[in-house]
Parts: structure tokens; sequence; C-alpha cells
DNA sequence: GTATCCTTCCAAAACGTTTCGGATGAATCA
DNA sequence: TGATTCATCCGAAACGTTTTGGAAGGATAC
């Protein structure tokens, strides 16, 4: 590997001059600077980020640690995930690294090791919870993050975000305006912030509509296909408060719930209306549902490259206004909602 | 965060001490270590790893790319592989990083670009295939690395691997010492070296049985249960050349078939005989299908730490004799072979 | 008593980069 | 003319570690 040395020697120039050249630095002249350019194109010149690491005190790596338990991880999406960042860091120059905590040690410790051991120069921290212990960590360590999301209602921290508050809102102004009273919620996890910035939207329009939001129709749990699944099971259990539209908080949820309710030959939006918020996840299209579900729609997709941007700039040391952003969240109103239907007869009711 | 010089300063000793007794060199006083161990423990010192790699030329960072298309990775198993190897890397006192390639670049650009910033010291390369361009790179470059599995017949590089030619020649003698002689084998990708390995073992069953392996019976693609659901059915159509036993090359192949048999109403193994070789890939127990599969057995989670603890020594510059390695395949006859069924009536076949 | 060895220690160099403080000469200003 | 600015350059220090080559002193061998 040739390094600033190789070059300066071939051109007799000092290694500070080379150095500045390369770097974009003011006091080099035109001729030098592509002189420098030139030889080092011609060297093959690779800096040495450990070097640079060592003086700069910055190694231009950022990072993302993982419980090995794979909570919101389902079939592809932590590839999409980690794929996402890793591409959008690299064409920051940046090298994104993945790491998976063991399950047996605490989460902070993990943290504490790779910043102590100094390799890493900020954090990304997904799925954040209210009091999120890894915030309050990198806080305390001043160490530069970004979270996707947020986990408290107005923050000085860097974090992208949708307005979640707005999607809890929309999805359910969509079955009230149709003329729903009677409007289940099969949200996500409740420690989750985006969960209860949701719930918050769904009361406030509940609130707004002056109906009154019963708690057993809505449900928390894990965005999975499995909740979706027994979440709409148990709310047809309950025959005297069946609700007549059911929000899901996911794709996947939408699926157990269209299943259940396919299975029992309860038509969709005949018999019950549903609506969802769509990430899209992979292999969850809601426009080929049947019927296509109606949605707020957001790709999780849409994240990476702003936190990509805002991590660098925080590692950059950017003030915390140029540090906040917002995802765009569009309402895609397809064939899954229609008015209330009075009462439901099913295979099931049947019985 | 305190350096070495920190604890020289506090203890009266030189910088040089310091290092030489925290790294269990021989000319250090019984006493000074003591002393030395106890002022880091105290200072709550952590090494430099930046330093420490700028003059060793080592960072102690082992790493594993990734394809962003997720080949072998369905459900959870990335997270099985990462998390595994990171945390038996971490047991080592070495870091572990993944990095998901970009689709649109070269995989050997990726490689390239991580030896080049020198930030990595060798690398685990997953899914060899014959003539494996990931493995000629490094080794022209003179990186270390170890295989998981191995890309030629006798190999002169660092690597884990199973028998996989005897894999295929006891799931092959399962089904001919029953009697079988129509033998299907839904195999995997056909690039892969231990699919190749698998097909020679069946094929040296067969040959010392004196039974002639018939091509239309031996198919090759990604091994998922789509594959064994497509697979099964080929096999099937072809009524002439019907077999009597199907041996898969993993338990979500065997998923496929499984499901394909069961909704003909095909008995297993009153009509067909079913073995499968089970990599103990998360949520699909072979134990526990209908009926319990017989399989040669090797789970996937017996591969980290032998592959964390070879590449960790090639990192060390140890001889390759101490490099290569084979893991344990045992063979678990469970209740999915008979003998074989001279007919088979389906649903399918009443048609 | 002198030569040799062993134990324990240290100063200095090295790794490749960035940056600080200053040097040089030419051009501009008064 | 002398002072000031500007553009362009360079030497040396710094980052924190490991390693090299040797020094000091005591113990052992002859």
């Amino acid at each position: 590997m040739a390094t600033l040395r190789d070059i300066s020697r071939q051109l007799n120039l000092s290694v500070t001059q080379v150095s500045r050249a390369l770097n974009g630095h003011s006091d080099v002249s035109a001729d030098t600077r592509a002189r420098v350019l030139i030889a080092a194109k011609h060297l093959k010149y690779q800096p040495n980020l450990t070097a640079r690491k060592l003086v700069m005190g910055k190694s231009g790596i950022v990072g993302l640690v993982l419980p090995k338990v794979p909570t919101i991880l389902q079939d592809g999406l932590f590839v999409q995930i980690a794929g996402g960042l890793s591409s959008h860091f690299s064409r920051k120059g940046k090298q994104f690294v993945l790491h998976i905590a063991d399950e047996t040690d605490d989460i902070i410790d993990v943290y504490r090791r790779l910043i102590d051991s100094g390799s890493l120069d900020g954090f990304v921290v997904l799925e954040p919870v209210t009091g999120d212990p890894r915030v309050a960590y990198l806080r305390e360590r001043n160490i530069p993050f970004v979270l996707h999301g947020r986990h408290q209602a107005d923050p000085d921290y860097p974090f992208f975000d949708i307005d979640n508050e707005a999607v809890g809102y929309r999805l359910t102004r969509q079955l009230l305006d149709r003329g729903h009273r009677r409007i289940a919620f099969l949200n996500g996890h409740a420690g989750r912030t985006y969960v209860l910035q949701r719930q918050a939207g769904y009361l406030r329009a509940m609130a707004e509509a002056g109906v009154a939001a019963e708690d057993g129709l809505h449900l928390f749990d894990d965005m999975t296909e499995a909740f979706g699944l027994i979440g709409m099971v148990r709310l047809l259990d309950d025959k005297a408060r069946m609700p007549t539209g059911v929000i899901c908080g996911n794709a996947l949820i939408a699926k157990g719930v269209f299943h259940v309710l396919n299975t029992l030959k309860i038509a969709v939006p005949g018999q019950i209306s549903v609506v969802a918020h769509d990430d899209e996840l992979p292999n969850t299209p809601t426009a080929f549902f049947h019927p296509p579900l109606t949605v707020t729609y957001s790709p999780l997709e849409n994240s990476w490259q702003p936190l990509a941007e805002i991590l660098t700039k925080a590692v950059d040391g950017l003030p915390i206004a140029d540090l906040q952003r917002f995802g765009e969240v569009t309402l895609i109103e397809r064939e899954s909602v229609g008015p209330p239907c009075a009462k439901i007869s099913s295979k099931r009711n049947s019985d």
C-alpha cells in the first residue's frame, strides 16, 4: 500500500502538502494539487483509516446494535435494514457495521464495549421504547446517534420519524367518516413510542367524533401475522361488542386479520372494514390483498437515506436543528373500507 | 480514556513496562505486573485498538460479507448466523463485523474496499461455489479467511465442513437398504459445492447397489419450501418413472414435499419414503414432521464455534494443518422410511 | 576477582496520518 | 523604500501503542 510518504517522495513535496492537497485544503496551488491527485491515482493510494483515526479521533465507522432475539425481524426485513443503511452510509464515505448482541449480556454493556474500544463514531438506534436506556446511555457518554422514531414528545436529539399520531388519526378517520363507531385497533408492542403515538391519534379522532373508545377494542402485541390472527379471533369472540372496523398496526397484522375473516367467510368490506399502516414490508404488498387494503403508506425503505444523512451530520458536529427530520406519510384509499354493517353473520356465529 | 502513559505515570514506570505487563511478556516482575493490573483496572484502562492496529498491522476485527439479495436467508437464519459468529468471536477477544454488499456493486469490489481501507483482519466466507471468485481474490491478496464448506476436493486453505459426500451416501443407503430403486433427490442449488458432493455420494451408493441413476430424478434448485413443493409435483407428474423414495437437501425442501404428499393424500412412508438432511434450521423441526423424518443431522449452529476458532488461528498465522476441521454428522432414523410401494394411487392420479 | 548470565527495566523508534506554527518569496500598499 | 499581505510550502509534533536494542544491577560460574 502506497503512503503519503511515497507520493511526497515521488513529487519532491512534503508529506504535509500531499495530505492537504488530497483533503482539499486551500493553501495548495492548483498545479500541485493536480500533480498530487495524479500521483495518488497512479500509485493506487488508499488513505490508511487507522492512522487517520488515531490522529483525528474518528474512525469513519458507524454502527447498529441489534439484539440476537429478532423482535422486529421477520423474513428479509433484517437484510433490508442492514443493507439499506449500509449502502447509504457507504455512499457518504462511511463504513457501516452491524453488531449482533449476545443475548446473555446487557445491551448497554455492548454499547459500552463498542464505545470504549473506540472504533465506532456513532450509532443508529432502532425501535425506541419510552425511556429508552440506550438513548440515555449514549447521551450520557456524549456519543453521536440518530433515532429511528422518537422516545418522547419533543426530543432534543437527532431523529428521523414519521408523524405516528397522524397515522393513528387518519386511519381512524377513514373509518369514522364512513359511519363506523365500534373501531378496533390491533396496535403494536405496548412499549414502543410509535405505538403510543398512534394510540393517541386514534383517541383524538374518536374524541373529535364524540365516540367513546372502549378499552377492549385496542389490543397491543408484537406486529406479527400471529397477532393479527389471534387478535381478530378475540375481537370476534365478544359478540356484543364486535367491531365494524379494524385498524391494523402494519401489513403483517392485516394479513392475519384477513386470514381469519377469509376463513370465517366474513366479507371485507361488506361486513367488516379493515385499514392498516403499510411500511412496505417484504412480501406483504397491501395492494394485492383481497380486497386491496386502504392504508397509510410510508415505506421503511425511505428511512435509511435520511437516517444515514442525519447520523453523518451528527458525527460531524452539526447543530441539533439540522438533525431532526420527518418522513412523509400518504393515505392510499383502496377497497377495504365500506359503511358499517349492523350484524355480522358468519359460519362461526352460526355454530 | 486512560492511556498507558497515565498508568506509567501513576506507578513511576515506563510506558514500555506497562505495555509488556499488560500483554503478558516475560520480562516483567510479578510484583510490577500485579501493580500494573490493579492500576489498569482502577483507571478503567481500555487499550486503544486504533493505536494498536497502527503499529501491529492488525485490527482484531474480522468480517462477513453477505449479498443484499438473501439467497440463503430464510426467517431468522440470518440472525442465527450473524449472532452465532459474533458471540464466538467476541469470546475470543475479536470483534466481528457484518457487511451487507450493495446489490449494485461487484462482490469482489466490496472485499477490495474493505481490505484496502485496512480495517479487517480476515473473513468468514459462506456458501462457496465451485471456482469461487471470493476465495480466489482473498488468496491472491493473501488475506486470512475461513470457508464454511470447501470449494474443491482437496483444499489448501482453512475450512470447516461436514462430509457431504457421506451425507448423500448415507441418505441414499437408507432408502436402498429398504429395497428402494427409484430414488429421487431434491438437491440444492447446482453451483454449490456441498450440493455436488452430496450428489457424488448419492451416485456412489447407487453404483454400489448396482442401480442406474436416472437424470430426471435428481433435481437442483434453491433450498426452499417452494422447491420442495414444485419439485415433488414434477416428480409425481411422470407417472411411469415415479420415485418410491425421495431425498431432500434440507428440512425446508422436505416441508414442501410433505405439503404436496399430504395434500394429495399420499402416505409417508406407506406410499413414498422421505429422508432429508437436517441443519436444524429455525422453525423447521424434523422430529415433529408427520411422520417424524429420518435425517442426517448436523446443526448449522455447530459451525460458528469452529469457524471462529479457525479464522482466529489463521489471522495469527498458524500453519494450514491446524486450520481444517470437519463437523460431525449423525444419522437419526425415525419413521419416514418404509419398503417401496409398487403403485401409488392418489387423488391426483385418479383425475 | 573477573567474566557471564539473568532479571528487570527504559529510551527511542516506528506505524501513517493531520495539524500547528512558521518560513519563503512575490506582490501589494503606503 | 520599507511594511504588509498573500499564496504556497515545510518541519515537527501529536495520536497511543508495540518493539527494538540496550542498560543496570545482582547472582552465578570459573
